[in-house]
DNA sequence: GTAGGGTTAG
């Protein structure tokens, strides 16, 4: 019997075969036929192995093939950077040159791409140079690659001075920049980067949405959330559903928690991988897609028991667990990350107990170091330090800075100053890098009316030339955001507001409010405190809301920073003299004042 | 026909 086969027969098969046996028959009949080792026979078997994880097989291939072009160069390149093995992905780029095979565009945004993978800016930089040299300096994978590179790696500027000379930019162009920009605090500039991209009329998809709504929630402007989610409606993009999640997340973090549920609810594939992983599994591997999706995806699910947690609503939280449960979908440890922080900040400490045990003993699920954090958190702010010590003894890995910060900052509020003590130290030995943090050690040491000490944070504070974050609060009136910081008089109701301020303050007095000054600068008059606090900029936020909303209208306030333990008795006070619902979301989670009480139930 | 942009928790 003749066989009669043609190397573009052999590819079609290639392409569509779905195991490692067909793959190396198709192999040896390459290598029968002698078709193996012409053209770029070679580069499609790699590609072949490589999809299916054989990457040992595919770098056969590579090494006994009689001579690569540049797509088998590509393809195994790719196939390692996929798999994460950096060093060997770099490595072969770098034997190109020698061996005299010239890296085309594809080189270079695969190499790049392994190189953000890895944070490697250094070698991401050189092969930007190199691309350059060669004249894929316009190339716009190439340029999209090197926008993601800088952005990964935190450099927005340079990412920016690279995306203002570019020639030509497409909508993956954009997006990379809105997102790296949306991600590194720079919301605004995401924002007006996208107002740019919508006067050339460039068509948006998912995607690029995704980086707005993102931006929408760390700004809060809950406005803008609303319109991209319109937006998205009217021109029948593509909602996926890593997109819906980043919906709930927005709807929730923006204060809207009826808003997150009613997207949730209607979510119809809660539970599936993204629409684009399963076209594409589609394309690749046709219907046998379906038994690798059977629910294993549960961001959705932990989006919203997330959301019901930062509103305090930790029985929610967990009847949506208990639901997910019935769903069949499998419970993963950031499922457990949120429900455990629900019950925290809910004040649920049996219930957060009993669930880290069912986590561990039912589920399976090492604990991580979040868990531990969560617990801690869990038992310190509910007084009960003496058990999140021990739970930290129990622990068998070194317990990280969150985890003594969370114990810390029960002390704290629980003036278990022996305690509290240890924390501290602790803390200051792992040397943090974040200015909260050391206002926190510095608070808990006012507190203790340890002065020495306070003033050994701030030595700290200033030879590492670290500043405290100020503290700002941002309201939204009319669809559009205004900013106060403390003491902040560049306002222009100055004036006003602080009349406000003055007859609330009078009211509250009368009422039974104490002010705390025990967190400010110590060497100050009592009075001087008093008004420091008085002018924290959730005050001032909350003064402008009542001037400029009817009256019974829910104020809500986004602060960067904890609400402050006096702010927050204050803001309970208020919300009963003027009559409204009052919504704080700090850093960590939501408060909701109404008549005269937090949600928090003063968990916080 | 190949490569570049995305997900919740803390």
């Amino acid at each position: 019997m003749r066989l009669v086969v043609g190397s573009k027969s052999l590819k079609t098969l290639l392409i569509t075969s779905k195991d490692e046996p067909t793959i190396a028959k198709i192999h040896a009949l390459m290598i029968l036929t002698g078709i193996f080792g012409h053209g770029n026979s070679n580069a499609k078997l790699i590609q072949s192995y490589a999809r299916l994880g054989h990457i040992e097989s595919a770098r056969q291939v590579f090494d006994k093939s009689p001579q690569c072009g540049v797509d088998a160069w590509n393809a195994m390149i790719i196939a390692y950077s996929r798999r994460g093995a950096m060093f060997e992905a770099l490595s072969l780029y770098h034997r190109m040159a020698s061996e005299g095979v010239r890296p085309d565009s594809s080189t270079y945004t695969v190499v790049l791409k392994a190189c953000t993978r890895s944070l490697d800016l250094r070698s991401g930089e050189e092969t930007w140079r190199q691309a350059v040299d060669q004249g894929y300096g316009d190339d716009v994978f190439v340029g999209a690659a090197v926008l993601n590179l800088y952005a990964k790696c935190g450099k927005m500027d340079e990412a920016m001075r690279v995306f203002d000379k570019m020639g030509r930019r497409d909508l993956v162009c954009w997006t990379t920049m809105i997102t790296g920009l949306a991600q590194n605090g720079q919301a605004r500039e995401a924002v007006d980067i996208y107002r740019q991209m919508h006067k050339k009329r460039v068509e948006g998809d998912g995607v690029v949405m995704l980086g707005l709504i993102q931006a929408c929630t760390t700004l809060g402007h809950s406005k803008m959330g609303l319109s991209i989610h319109g937006y998205m409606i009217r021109k029948d993009i593509i909602m996926d559903v890593i997109v819906q999640t980043s919906l709930v997340d927005m709807y929730a973090k923006n204060g809207h928690l009826e808003l997150a549920s009613c997207v949730f609810r209607r979510m119809l594939y809660k539970n599936v991988i993204s629409w684009s992983a399963l076209i594409s599994g589609f394309a690749q591997n046709g219907f046998a897609v379906f038994d690798q999706i059977s629910f294993r995806d549960s961001i959705s699910w932990n989006a919203i028991i997330a959301s019901y947690g930062i509103h305090g609503s930790g029985e929610e939280a967990l009847s949506l667990f208990l639901q997910m449960r019935e769903t069949n979908v499998k419970p993963d440890h950031a499922t457990f990350a949120s429900l455990l922080s629900a019950f925290s900040h809910s004040g649920l400490v049996e219930k957060g107990r009993y669930w880290f045990s069912i986590m561990v003993n039912e589920y399976k699920i090492q604990p991580s170091e979040k868990h531990y954090a969560c617990m801690v958190d869990l038992l310190s702010r509910a007084g009960r330090v003496e058990e999140a010590q021990e739970l930290i003894e129990s622990m068998i890995t070194e317990p990280g800075i969150a985890i003594w910060v969370a114990l810390l900052s029960g002390c704290l509020n629980h003036g278990k100053f022996l305690i509290g003590e240890m924390a501290a130290k602790k803390v200051l030995e792992l040397n943090p890098d974040d200015p909260g943090i050391y206002s926190l050690v510095s608070n808990f040491f006012a507190t203790a009316r340890r002065w020495d000490e306070v003033a050994e944070v701030r030595k700290i504070m200033k030879k590492t030339g670290m500043k405290k974050v100020p503290g700002y609060s941002v309201m939204e009136v009319n669809g559009k955001l205004h900013a106060f910081l403390m003491e902040d008089k560049s306002h222009h109701q100055y004036e006003e507001i602080m009349q406000v301020l003055g007859k609330l303050d009078y009211e509250m007095k009368a009422m039974g409010y104490v002010p705390k000054t025990e967190f400010v600068l110590h060497n100050l008059e009592e009075e001087v405190k008093e008004r420091m606090l008085c002018n924290h900029s959730e005050r001032l936020a909350i003064a402008f809301g009542l001037l400029n909303t009817g009256p019974g209208t829910r104020l809500l306030i986004t602060k960067n920073l904890r609400v402050c333990g006096d702010c927050h008795e204050a803001t309970k006070f208020i919300s009963k003299i003027v009559n409204r619902e009052i919504v704080v979301r700090d850093v960590k989670r939501f408060h909701h004042f109404k008549d005269g009480v937090c949600s928090c139930g003063d968990y916080w």
